[in-house]
RNA sequence: GCUGACGUAGCUCAGGGGUAGAGCACUUCCUUGGUAAGGAAGAGGUCGGGAGUUCAAAUCUCCUCGUCAGCUCCA
């Protein structure tokens, strides 16, 4: 007998045997006809599989409408890439094939004399469909780990073989579906019909268990859908996407640009990004001014001797830009690539008292890294960027509230730009992997406490990533995605413990004894050139009016009006509000066109009747038009829509 | 750095061994206009760079630089 409690909490009984399909299949037949798989007391298993006897279950049937029931077809659909890849490639071995965010991927190892390229990709979608016609059952089939190791031992695949190892017998499941079998703890879809469209997206290299020492396999991306509408509409949300990707944005805008001549991942600010980009500084210095910081300034080089003491050149030096030379080659610099060693001098130039600190020495500093040449990416990854840094140095007990005051500034950039999603992250070190850090164990403890304690004094909603931290101390990052879902760090706060240390920083106590202050850095856009990547990204390029380099656009509608819109530009500067006059020898329509497609917020168009009655047609970018406002009128709404802007600050 | 793809006019792209193409942008002229493209003419390129194969290379081969997607990395 099968007990089963339903999400809606009836109860009911169902002969021994049944499988969550049954159940589907005894409520209606379309569900059973959508249904991928099951959630039995909160673990997700097949559909096919009887369901356990006596004691009463919860269950709850997944369709597509469920994360769980997509993960479960994604995963499915893995399976069915390898088998229509088998088809083609009997030689390939498989590794690895999970469900992702969006789609699957598949991890395989092709034979030496075989290379794999995207040409491939259609025929393999259409033999997927064909195995997916032919509706082939998923079958789980529990082995022992000696028949597991028999079968991929004859298989000649050492990857299976290796994550055969790692389990326990008696837990071992293969799955079958047509001429396929994988080794797979499942779940699955009941059978490959559900699989109604398919794309297989790109081709990429992948080590083999992310380690870059091992193998590199080909890895496969794709996505499928139950129906072929739903394929399509994915493609398109993907091209819509790339619109608002910010690199097409910038050059389009003419915000910044990079050259090849000046070097890979150095971006070049025109005045127009430049001009935006002075506006977040101005913004962010003067909400640093509120919250008790100082401004210093330190120079773009330092010397070998002061990362080595810090611990950079260590961990970084080989990977970093080669060190400068002076002349007779006795002393090296490197290319600033962090502000706080810097900053620790500055700290370290006078004697210290309890009563001094806090202290927060605030730098817009422009700092260089070599990154490497495959992980540059536009504006959010680059070699020389500019950080909002700061570093606070308080005494220990000072931390928790030192930190929950840069949380509050954090928050208050983010809603200030409109990021209302963000994922806060715990950057944690990895237990596992001590070496890649320094510092005792103590100090990692009680940087680590103080970040957990902070955020949940917030009431900050967390995930915790262990291996993320940076390698003098935790860190609590601000994640925000790009337009095609990429997760990026902007903000950061990090407490450490360690520099204050190897810098052998001192503050006198109330106890006239000498004691050692903790270190937090952050920034919180982090690096200027990454945060109005992702500013560009989630506004499409209409940015809020206080930012926007190019504010209105004046338009007369023949030449005729051109000396009059020249005067009205003057008398509109005395406003503080940016703009020109658009005197081109075109028809309004096409000046009109480029002035939407420019995003410029405000049109103002001015023809004879705007002359006499001495107003100003306005319509603002998308085709909204305001009709005829006087002018003095016009510059209080845009002021006032500037002020409102900036008070939600 | 690794795997795969791509580099043709300022931008978006077509062409694919035999004299370099389009649309937009640009310049000049005509037109003097009313809320997303008025008309005409013109200018603009050693087809990323280098080597090779060939009578002949933008096109084929190799190398190199850059860009894109992913992996690794990310102070």
């Amino acid at each position: 007998m099968v007990i089963i409690q339903f999400p809606d909490n009836s109860i009911k009984k169902f002969p021994s045997g049944t499988s969550a399909l049954d159940v589907a299949n005894s409520i209606s037949e379309g569900l059973a006809r959508n249904v991928l798989a099951a959630k039995v007391n909160n673990k997700v298993i097949d559909t096919l599989i009887p369901l356990e006897e006596n004691n009463q279950l919860k269950l709850e049937l997944l369709t597509w409408k469920d994360d769980q029931g997509k993960e479960t077809m994604w995963h499915s659909s893995a399976h069915l890439m390898a088998e229509a890849i088998h088809f083609y490639y009997p030689k390939v071995k498989f590794a690895i094939g999970p469900p992702i965010e969006h789609g699957f991927y598949y991890d395989m190892e092709f034979p030496k004399e075989t290379s794999f390229s995207s040409e491939s990709f259609l025929k393999i979608e259409k033999k997927i469909l064909e195995l997916a016609k032919e509706k082939n059952e998923y079958k789980r089939k529990l082995v022992t780990k000696k028949e597991a190791i028999k079968y991929f031992t004859e298989k000649n695949n050492n990857y299976k073989l290796e994550l055969i190892n790692d389990l326990e017998d008696g837990q071992i499941t293969f799955y079958q579906q047509g001429q396929f079998i994988d080794l797979c703890k499942g779940p699955h879809i009941p059978h490959t019909g559900h699989i109604k469209a398919v794309k297989l997206l790109n081709v990429a290299g992948a080590y083999w268990k992310g380690d870059e020492k091992n193998k590199q396999l080909t890895r496969i991306y794709g996505i499928s859908f139950p129906k072929k509408k739903e394929l399509t509409s994915h493609l398109e949300r993907l091209e819509e996407a790339k619109k608002r990707d910010h690199r097409k944005i910038g050059k389009n805008m003419s915000l910044f640009m990079f050259s090849k001549k000046v070097g890979q991942g150095l971006p070049l600010w025109l005045p127009k990004g430049a001009f935006l980009r002075s506006q977040l500084v101005d913004f962010m210095k003067q909400t640093q001014l509120k919250f008790g910081y100082q401004p210093v300034i330190t120079p773009h080089i330092g010397s070998k001797e002061l990362y080595v003491c810090s611990g950079h050149y260590d961990k970084y030096g080989e990977d970093s830009f080669q060190p400068i030379k002076t002349p007779d080659a006795n002393e090296e610099f490197f290319l600033k690539p962090m502000n706080c060693p810097h900053h620790c001098e500055i700290y370290k130039s006078e004697p210290r008292s309890y009563k001094d600190l806090p202290i927060r020495f605030a730098e817009f500093g422009t700092v260089y890294r070599y990154e490497q040449s495959g992980e540059l990416h536009g504006l959010t990854r680059v070699r020389g960027f500019t950080q909002d840094d700061a570093h606070i140095f308080a005494m220990p007990h000072q931390v928790q509230s030192e930190f929950e005051s840069v949380i509050d500034i954090v928050l208050y950039v983010l809603k200030a730009m409109g990021f209302d999603k963000y994922i806060a992250q715990i950057s944690l070190r990895d237990p596992k992997k001590k070496e890649k850090y320094i510092g005792s164990d103590e100090n990692w403890q009680l940087a680590e406490e103080a970040i957990i304690q902070s955020a949940k004094n917030k009431n900050l909603e967390t995930t915790i990533e262990y291996g993320e931290a940076a390698f003098y101390g935790p860190k609590l990052d601000f994640m925000i995605k790009d337009a095609i879902g990429r997760k990026w760090q902007l903000g950061t706060i990090q407490v450490d413990y360690n520099l204050p240390e190897r810098f052998q920083l001192e503050y006198k106590g109330s106890d006239d004894k000498m004691h050692r202050p903790v270190m937090i850095h952050r920034a919180p856009f982090g690096s200027l050139e990454r945060f109005i990547a992702l500013l560009i990204e989630h506004t499409g390029g209409n940015f809020p009016l206080w930012l926007t380099p190019v504010q209105f656009i004046i338009l007369p509608i023949s030449k005729k009006y051109n000396e009059y819109c020249y005067k009205l530009l003057n008398s509109i500067k005395n406003y503080d509000i940016r703009g020109h006059v658009d005197d081109r020898n075109e028809t309004t329509g096409k000046k009109i066109r480029d002035a939407e497609l420019k995003k410029i917020p405000y049109m103002l168009i001015i023809g004879e009747k705007e002359v006499t009655e001495n107003q100003i047609s306005v319509r603002e970018h998308g085709g909204n038009n305001l009709g005829s406002i006087k002018e003095g009128d016009l510059m209080q709404m845009i002021k006032e829509k500037i002020d409102k802007e900036i008070e939600k600050n």
